[in-house]
RNA sequence: GUGGGUAUGGCGCAGGUGGUUAGCGCGCCAGAUUGUGGCUCUGGAGGCCGUGGGUUCGAGUCCCACUAUCCACCCCA
């Protein structure tokens, strides 16, 4: 048997409702901040990516399904979805739209690892990226759209964790006082440390390993490296969103896997996974190749939300209704079901009928396992009487109606 | 990429120290005096026991490899 491939998933019965649900949510609220849909193709030129996500990040190095085409050219299947949003924006000439562009997706997002539970190889990304503004009020607002969705949803005890990574020159100001610190005690650290290190010191600072946590834990912090402008910008993000009345914590161990964020950066935590992470990029799109444009956003992944609400509420398990079950009993009146199903649905009735010429038991047994409030059975003597027995089935009652009159009985009565 | 667990009909599981026709629960299908569900009873279909090697007279059961899956690490969404 040709069986799933690693790290994809099958979503169906129970489960694709609960997706429904959330998507729902996700576009609903998405509307009611003025955010509009993208989508971007699943496949990109690989240089997008190296450019945007950063060449030194895990996702780059060790993570993307990249192939050539019978074109040679060198493609990637999407890792994560801002740089196709970046690139769109680029492309359309956006920015002669009113600014800032706001948008949103929910799309099928590819990365080659390691499979566990609420994490695939195939998996979903919701996302929203705002471009064309360097404002505090921005990055403030992105964070309240993450923070009303994720109340929406009902996830329990989340908690917000802001950090600032400065503009790209505190960056280098920090690189440069976090590389010496780090070189002191260079020897201890673990391999893939040493050659952060080199690359991107920053990223030493989230590396689990006891040897490198130990040397990290007295390192300066990035904050202390912020020039005024970027203190400025951080401290009215914080200011906004107290205003909002959105809590938050101050984290600056949060540096993020992607090299494009520029100073604020958050992650919504809840039972110690983060849910939500985002934060500003304002260099990601003079790196695709467009002029200088502030942007800040944030991605989701949906089967981690669908894992963390099934923990959090159970499994959802939603059969969909039927309004009316037509069963039948010979010939004629077989024919006259299938004739009488489709002008019920066609008034919009959840209606359903017998297709296989079953008993006219085993038919009810089916009704019933769809879970229809009606039921009725056409026969000969239906035909020849004109007239049929509704049953509800919760109560077992029975009426007798005209068969003629049948169908617009059912409209009032499911409306 | 590293370490550990698991792998038996659609789903959930049982199958002591290897031995003949591989079971159970749920589900599915069909019956239980002529055309009506939910409860109960009866019957039926459905598995070369993850794949490939090996040990043996004989393997679901032991050994090895591979693959998938789960957990942890890593990383992230």
């Amino acid at each position: 048997m040709i069986q799933l491939v690693k790290g994809t998933k099958d979503i169906f019965a129970g489960e694709v409702t609960a997706w429904q649900e959330i998507e729902k949510k996700m576009r609903n609220i998405c509307q009611t901040f003025g955010i509009g849909e993208i989508r971007t193709p699943i496949i990109e030129f690989t240089e997008l990516f190296v450019r945007g996500v950063g060449e030194t990040t895990d996702i780059v190095q060790k993570e993307m399904y990249t192939f050539t085409d019978d074109g040679d050219r060198c493609l990637t299947l999407r890792p994560e979805g801002t740089a196709g949003v970046a690139r769109a924006y680029i492309e359309h000439g956006m920015h002669n739209q009113a600014q800032p562009t706001k948008l949103y997706y929910i799309s099928p997002t590819f990365r080659c690892e390691n499979t566990q539970a609420g994490r695939q190889r195939q998996f979903h990304q919701f996302g929203v990226e705002v471009l064309g503004s360097y404002s505090a009020a921005q990055d403030a607002e992105v964070i309240s759209v993450a923070a009303a969705l994720l109340e929406e949803m009902g996830i329990k005890d989340v908690e917000l964790r802001i950090n600032s990574l400065g503009c790209p020159q505190c960056r280098s100001n920090y690189n440069k006082i976090l590389r010496d610190f780090i070189g002191q005690n260079l020897g201890k650290l673990c391999p893939t440390c040493k050659e952060r290190f080199e690359k991107n010191p920053l990223r030493v600072l989230d590396c689990k390993e006891e040897s490198c946590q130990g040397i990290i834990a007295n390192a300066p912090s990035v904050l202390e490296c912020l020039n005024g402008e970027c203190m400025e910008h951080f401290q009215k993000v914080q200011d906004i969103l107290t205003e909002m009345g959105i809590a938050f914590t101050i984290d600056p161990k949060i540096v993020r896997g992607l090299d494009y964020y520029t100073r604020t950066v958050f992650e919504f935590v809840s039972d110690g996974l983060t849910v939500c992470g985002g934060g500003r990029y304002d260099n990601l799109i003079e790196e695709c190749g467009g002029k200088p444009t502030g942007a800040v956003g944030f991605g989701l992944g949906i089967e981690r939300l669908v894992m963390i609400l099934e923990k959090q509420k159970g499994e959802i398990t939603e059969v969909p209704q039927r309004d009316v079950f037509i069963g039948s009993m010979g010939e004629k009146g077989f024919l006259k079901a299938q004739g009488l199903t489709l002008d019920l649905r066609k008034a919009g009735i959840l209606a359903d009928c017998d297709t296989v010429e079953r008993s006219v038991k085993a038919q009810m047994k089916y009704a019933n396992k769809i879970g229809t409030k009606y039921s009725l059975v056409i026969g000969d003597s239906e035909l020849e009487n004109g007239t049929v027995e509704l049953k509800e089935m919760e109560t077992g009652e029975k009426t007798m109606i005209s068969l003629s009159e049948a169908s617009q009985i059912l409209v009032q009565k499911c409306k």
